[in-house]
DNA sequence: TTTTTACATGAACATATGTTCATAACTTTG
DNA sequence: CAAAGTTATGAACATATGTTCATGTAAAAA
């Protein structure tokens, strides 16, 4: 059997829950995890959303560590950082609900 | 390679993550996975919260299809329905993040 | 060195979420 | 049937979150 689950832990697993649950950031991570890296300009036309606000998303996601960033030139590119989040998505991926 | 995620499963994946995404809930699920099943006021107590606020997310996560409840006398024991939620925090054990 | 391209940032706002408190509903027991 | 035990519910409130808009900053190109 095993242990339960600590506060800290408990936290910490509902902090990353928290920073993912959202579509936008759902459907950026899925897409760092088929391309490497992206621009923000990529991920923006991909997803069809205004470069502000796919900024705002970017920036929250590499604060809290799930992304990472380097500049090339005119471009910054994100890539995924936190591993255990697309295995996530994966497990998820085929789940059955009644979105309201 | 697999196929890139379609918009109504990326609002359906966001939608879980949304509904399991605080310390309160998670604690709950980690409970229900460890006892099959448990009274309100069993989780009440092992998680040293308040009857009206356990109540309330007990609802939550049965309203969105993550868990299921019985009475059987006085008592309505709640347990787990989705399957998917308790590998997502078992996948997450282990993350290592700072939380602010 | 001005212009253009690419991205970040902050304020303002609307909406969603979490918590508390008071009370209601249902079940068993006396 | 009244009382006690168990859970649900709704209003009120505080706080958090998501989005837009205007503007700032950095690199490359003209």
């Amino acid at each position: 059997m095993e242990e339960q689950l600590d506060n800290e832990r408990v936290e910490k697993i509902a902090f990353v829950l928290k920073t993912v649950a959202h579509p936008m950031r759902v459907g950026i991570i899925d897409l760092l995890n088929r391309n490497e890296k992206m621009s923000v300009n990529d991920i923006t036309v991909y997803l069809g959303l205004e470069q502000s606000l796919t900024s705002h998303h970017l920036a929250n996601l590499k604060m809290k560590g799930v992304l990472g960033s380097k500049r090339s030139g005119k471009n910054i590119f994100y890539f995924l950082k936190m591993k255990e989040v697309p295995q996530i998505i994966k497990i998820l991926e085929d789940v059955k609900v009644n979105v309201f």
